[in-house]
This record gives C-alpha cells, structure tokens and sequence, in this order.
DNA sequence: TTGACATCGTTGCAATCGCAACGGTATTTT
DNA sequence: AAAATACCGTTGCGATTGCAACGATGTCAA
C-alpha cells in the first residue's frame, strides 16, 4: 500500500496546530499587536510571579534569544518590567506592570472563550485529544 | 482560577507538533539530508505521479514559493523531474526520478516506522488523537 | 584565594518563512 | 478578435527563527 501524508501522524500534527495557532493568534493580535512569543511570555508572567528569562525560556518552549527579545518589546510597550535579581546579579526579574496585567485579563477572556470553541468543536474527541498531547509532550528526546 | 498556558490547547499542539516534527525530521535529515518541505514534495510526488506545484501548496500545506524552491533543490539534487504540462504552458510537472523514487522507498520504511513508534507511545490514545486532528484540520477558516 | 568552569541574558548572523509583486499564459467577457 | 481578468510558478524582500558566541556574573575545586 502506499504511503500517504494525509495520515502521518507529524504530519497531521503539525497541520493542525499550525493552524489552531493562527486562528488564535488573529485573536490577540487584533487586540492587542502582539505576536506568538509575546503572547506566550505574557501569559506566562501572569500566573509565575516574578521569573526570569531562563524560567520562561524552560517553562514555555521558547528559545532564550527569543524571550529575551519580546521581553524587550513589552518592557517598551509599558506591560513588563525588568529588574535585578536580589542576589544573583547575572537573572533579570520580569513581572507584569499594572497595564500588563490589564491587559492579560482581558486576553485570558480571550483565551478561555476560544478554548471553549475549540473544545465545543472537538465535543467527544477533546478528552482523547488532551491526553494524547500529554503523553507527546512528556515522551522523552 | 488563573490562567494557564499548560493547561491551553493551542499552547500544547503546538509544542507537542514541534516535538514531533523535529523528532522525524531527524531521520529524514541523517538519511538523506532533506528539508521539511522537501520532504513532504518527495513524499506527495511518491503516491500522486505528475502533479503541479499549485497541486502540492494546496495538498500539502506549504507556501508556493516553498514548493517551488524545494522543488528546485530536488532536481538538483536528481531526485524530482520538471517536465511541461501537455496543454497548459503555465503548469510544470513535478515526478519523481528513479533516483527519488528509490529515497522514497528508503524514507518511506523509516516513515512508517516512526509512526508505529508513536503508536505504541500513545496506545490507548492513538485513535481519539487521531478522530481529533481529523476534526481540527477539516474545521474552517 | 585564585583559577577553571558553569550559567545568565543579549546580540550577531545565517537560514527559513510567508507575503506580495512580477512576467508569462490561459480564460472569459464584450 | 481584443481587452480584461484570472491563474501559474518564480523571485525579491522583510520578518521571524534558532544557533552560537560573547561579556558579565556566579560557583566549585585545588
């Protein structure tokens, strides 16, 4: 039998979230002008507290260069601040300002509504859906 | 109850598709030293015999101008025939050489090795995975 | 304590990607 | 039949990305 890409699965795998992740991306970028990394780094100040690049570059699939650079833009854009580490001068500490977490809260909105889209269009797949990412996203290497 | 990206379903398709992707893009690359994009032209060309480039952008998710440059890579590198459509001089005509379909056969097998790996890795939840992708990637816009 | 080594964030750079424009060809309209 | 329109593949170009190197700081070992 020949193969077909339609069903390989990294294939398929990798359509999908492609294109999950521009339909949600149009979302926040219609509200707010930011891109995925920026997106990310947000959303991840929002429930971490004061964490520095390294933290967000482990926690959330981004390279460091990356973190860094949208850092930048949201310290510019006023929604993150930067400041020194207590005791290890090399960390930088990145938190949410005021306008920051406004923002978020009206991005979290957002995020919930499509997710709940997402999960409604999904209906009786979304639990099998979610615990196949887990066991992906855990597999080693 | 805050919000967070671990537990947000475009966050978690994207990782784990990237994961993945690069997970096989490995074995293509030591096999054969293949692109993603070329791979998945030589992997259309294998089970469709002489199709277009508009053919593979719409079928396989890739910009035309990825299609036509892998395109370009794959015949210079002997594995991809350009040949002119019969009655629309606007069309080219993609195939695969001897040569590629040969690589074909080669990457095919470690295709569907990988896959069966993953399989087994998702077990019980390989078909609810694969109901979902199903769902997202026929869902509109 | 001092020197070797590790870690952090930033930056430079090359590769990749997606969009848009272009020349060339076909199709439709008038 | 001519003009307007649509489609195809290529190319140019800006934006994004990932890697690797760097300066600065911290840690560990002799």
């Amino acid at each position: 039998m020949p193969f077909h890409l339609d069903d390989f699965l990294p294939y398929r795998l990798s359509v999908a979230a492609t294109r999950i992740s521009r339909r949600f991306a149009a979302l926040y970028e219609a509200e707010a002008g930011l891109t995925i990394p920026e997106w990310r780094v947000l959303a991840h100040l929002d429930h971490s507290g004061s964490v520095s690049v390294r933290d967000i570059h482990a926690r959330v699939n981004l390279d460091k260069s990356m973190v860094s650079r949208a850092a930048s833009r949201l310290q510019e854009a006023g929604l993150v601040r930067k400041s020194e580490h207590g005791t290890d001068r090399r960390l930088v500490a990145l938190e949410l300002t005021s306008d920051g977490l406004a923002l978020m809260q009206r991005l979290e909105r957002i995020a919930e509504n499509f997710q709940a889209e997402l999960l409604a269009e999904l209906d009786e797949d979304a639990a099998g859906l979610s615990k196949a990412l887990d066991r992906l996203i855990e597999s080693k290497t």
